[in-house]
DNA sequence: ATGTTATTGTGAAAAAAATAACAGCGTTAA
DNA sequence: TTAACGCTGTTATTTTTTTCACAATAACAT
């Protein structure tokens, strides 16, 4: 029985980056692989790797290593929902048309069910086939489609309004682009991209490492 | 004197967002913060922050609290290149032009230089006052104006590529958004923003707090 | 059969990060 | 002037996360 109780942010996030590689591998026909490679294609160690795949209940073979397939059949089981899940996004600015060319390339476990702005200029507009809406309809498309999950594309000043529509909806779940910490309830999960943030640190390692380098 | 040895990537970004809540504060006038304040608005709690502040080696005061200018100051003076940062963009897809106006917005302390791309249809068209150039000006373009970050927005295929260009090119910041691990040498810092990544935590930490709220 | 090899699975150790706790101290108000 | 208040600065503690280390083991060659 796998424990999904005490599992990290972190680990998920790990997991997630594994599965990217066994696709690559499953593709390419390769039936094993072991520890040390999927830690390498990850940026991560091989300890930490068996440590990953152990959580899922999965075992390997010490000659072999793991048999692709049947680790990516678990991971798929521990990550994925069954059925597959119904992601809405708002904001079909640059940012949102960026998103949904992502996701045109996914599994067909996520997908966008739908694309919201409040830019009338926008509604209607097609692109990679998803239609843009007029957020009036967002309450309903989403209940209708049972959508749990929500992608937030749209500038800052909206982003609250915008999230508390969402949570208004049925969402518990949010990946929010907007340079803003949202205030949501206990039960929404959200996680953020911060560019801006991500841009500040690549700078100041960035440098760190040439102050570094120059110095001693 | 600041000790920046031992400062975590965690704790960067935490700073740059106490900093943007900073920025609010400033333009509305404030002239005191206290720490629970700036942890309420990064979501963080306020011994963090006050941590934080410490390994500035900056000191506020047990009655106002922080200084809103002079904090800010000091951040500046830790996070920020003097004399300010150029930053070259490759990719000029919807990713690179949301990036463009994500950066059109920011302060002057970080500023786009050159965005390229390899689509010729793509190259002389301009955003947000910012020109795609080819490819082929690449390292005269980043080694003329001397840049040391570089964002890659570029499909995944092209990504090691030209990840390659620009450590030849003297970049040693990349902040990828390819979905790939890139290889590079040890003196060159990566910051990797992957979405497929953030999406499939979303999904699954919203998928157990559903579960969790159902079960018990 | 059996020895060899390279890997897994996992407890134990180490490191890193977050949290708690509280002494010390400006400020304010009496 | 002084007492009360509520915050900061910092050390100690706890929790979390990662790494180490090695016994157990499946496959293969001999």
């Amino acid at each position: 029985m796998i424990n999904r109780d005490k599992i990290s942010d972190k680990t998920i996030g790990r997991l997630s980056q594994y599965r990217r590689f066994l696709n690559l591998l499953h593709e390419n026909k390769v039936k094993n692989v072991f520890s040390y490679q999927i830690a390498n294609s990850a940026g991560v160690t091989s300890p930490q790797v068996r440590r990953d795949v152990m959580l899922l209940g999965y075992n390997g073979n010490p000659a072999k290593g793991y048999n692709v397939e049947a680790l990516m059949e678990c991971l798929a089981h521990y990550l994925d929902t069954p059925g597959g899940e119904g992601v809405v996004l708002v904001g079909f600015g640059n940012l949102g048309r960026a998103l949904i060319s992502y996701f045109s390339k996914q599994r067909p476990n996520l997908s966008i069910v739908a694309v919201f702005d409040n830019d009338p200029a926008l509604i209607g507009r097609v692109i990679h086939g998803v239609r843009c809406c007029s957020m009036e309809d967002f309450a309903s498309v989403a209940q209708q489609n049972n959508v749990r999950v929500g992608i937030l594309a749209v500038p800052a000043d909206q982003a609250q309004l915008t999230a508390d529509l969402m949570v208004a909806a049925g969402i518990n779940g949010i990946l929010n682009f907007a340079l803003t910490t949202l205030q949501v309830p206990p039960h929404v999960y959200v996680e953020r991209v911060d560019i801006t943030t991500s841009v500040e640190k690549v700078v100041f390692f960035a440098r760190k490492i040439r102050q570094e380098r120059t110095l001693p």
